[in-house]
DNA sequence: GTCTATAACTCGATAGAC
DNA sequence: GTCTATCGAGTTATAGAC
């Protein structure tokens, strides 16, 4: 049962090999020989560590569910008015897809694949806390800070505008012409121009 | 060099099957034996129609993406003003989502697999009309009619608006307990909604 | 724990009869 | 054109030595 802790152990290495993986090529496109050739180990040793591919890639998927939500959770557990949350959101959320810009196409499309257990198997039981976001616009709505709106659409509009620019990032850049550069120039532009776009919408 | 015509024909049959297999399952996901089971025909014959899965992939992916823009391009290339324009791009455009609405992840996810590849088998050598939107903004823009803004920012916007939610329903609908049918009522309410959204956030 | 070797199986592709 | 049968490459998974 002991393993080397050395450098990073083993198994260490294989999840953070199977992570980049199956992000690039997705569950089905990845392939468990790519995945040892990125950890540096052997083919085998991923069966005994993960009894299977599937096993593998719902650990890794879980994972990078989980690491996307906790700082997005505290912003909307927060005690804020829902312009500040707003704002705060988009900015939060924004700089941390940055870090990891394949990770919503990834997520995105494996829950296209196999929806009803992948979304299960991201929160167990315990969902991300919308209905808390639901429930302010609601109370503020009815104190008329803003206008009336279905907060599905406030949250909609919400992921939308700052998730999709990087799904879609190849095909903006083809078409519009726009070089590496001038793209993550534009999303810094984003982090102000989303909340002013949507404040302004919802603002009496 | 005659085929039979009666009913659909095989080709037909299979360009159909092959579609609703490779939009649900992906290009990786996808089986040459289910294609096969959709169309009703033997897996030799997609082979004998279409020498390889690759090429019939290529068949499926361009002729999905250009179903998906001439109208698009139509509204672009009129005589409008740009507030017409957003109107119409995203009434049309969530209407023509709606109809396969499982499209644009499939199309996002492919082209994120092989980038260079499929953007150029996509178009070839002609792009969809953005430049002329980009020089109709900026026009506006020196006019006075609409505030300083990027067009890349203002296409963003639009896209993302109407396209994200359908790439994310799964996640939307189980998160925020929304039904299928309020699901439909909402993105109905967008189609009027966005373009408010997008217009007074430019209009001067 | 880590490796080599190989079993067991899936899948794209082809040969060849009709 | 359409089918059956089968090949051969590639992949997941396991057995067994060290």
């Amino acid at each position: 049962m002991v393993k080397k802790r050395i450098d990073a152990s083993a198994e260490q290495r294989i999840l953070s090999a199977a992570k980049k993986i199956f992000v690039a090529k997705g569950m089905t496109g990845a392939r468990m020989q790519d995945i040892a050739d990125a950890a540096e180990i052997n083919k085998a040793l991923l069966h005994y560590y993960f009894r299977s591919k599937e096993k593998l890639f719902e650990t890794i998927f879980k994972e990078a569910v989980q690491g996307f939500l906790p700082r997005v959770n505290q912003i909307f557990e927060s005690d804020k008015t829902i312009f500040e949350k707003i704002e705060m959101f988009c900015k939060e959320y924004i700089d941390q897809i940055r870090k990891t810009p394949y990770l919503p196409i990834f997520i995105l499309n494996e829950i296209n694949q196999q929806p009803e257990v992948l979304v299960k198997k991201m929160w167990g039981n315990r969902k991300p806390p919308v209905n808390l976001f639901f429930a302010q616009v609601q109370r503020e709505i009815k104190q008329g800070i803003i206008k009336p709106t279905h907060p599905a659409q406030l949250l909609m509009n919400m992921l939308s505008l700052c998730i999709f620019p990087f799904a879609a990032r190849p095909i903006l850049e083809q078409v519009s012409g726009i070089s590496k550069t001038q793209f993550d120039a534009l999303m810094e532009e984003r982090k102000t121009i989303i909340p002013q776009l949507i404040i302004s919408s919802i603002k009496k």
